[in-house]
DNA sequence: ATGTGACTCCAAGTCCGTC
DNA sequence: TGACGGACTTGGAGTCACA
């Protein structure tokens, strides 16, 4: 799995969890809020400032959102994107 | 302090602990040599994808990479950078 | 073995809007 | 509230020559 592909999915559950929209969360770590929608839907690179201010404003580290999910022996491995 | 200065400074002390000369490291990665140098060097800031390359070749964590120095309580605030 | 300036190319990132 | 498009500017990605 890509980083990139990995840090959508964590920015969207931890923005979730955190209950603020995407336009908050904007506006609280200085960013375009249509840029924060396309780095949810994994269609750009962002470069580690960027995401360690949004990592700032979820109060957690860079490695949370950059954590790749934990395989699940359940599933086959042709399941997985490598 | 900047996660570019952190991620400069993590970079140059992981590639000599590993004994690799910029050019070794850059070939492996796939990037160019002068490209690590600025890295180091802290000229760009980096994408998370490249990041993540380096730390495949370098063996560790991307959050190794990544991670700011633990404050020396030793030192005083004004030498800090924030 | 590394730093640096100059250079190109295109993705990162912003700002406007509509659905 | 979020997906998505167009047009735009900035700066990262990548290469080369030279010291």
């Amino acid at each position: 799995m890509e980083i990139r592909e990995a840090f959508a999915q964590n920015l969207r559950a931890l923005r979730r969890a955190r209950g603020l929209s995407q336009e908050e969360l904007a506006h609280q770590a200085g960013i375009d809020r249509t840029y924060i929608s396309a780095l949810e839907r994994n269609v750009y690179n962002p470069s580690i400032d960027v995401v360690d201010r949004l990592a700032e404003v979820l109060g957690v580290d860079v490695a949370e959102l950059l954590k790749r999910p934990a395989a699940d022996p359940q599933r086959s491995k042709s399941e997985l994107d490598e």
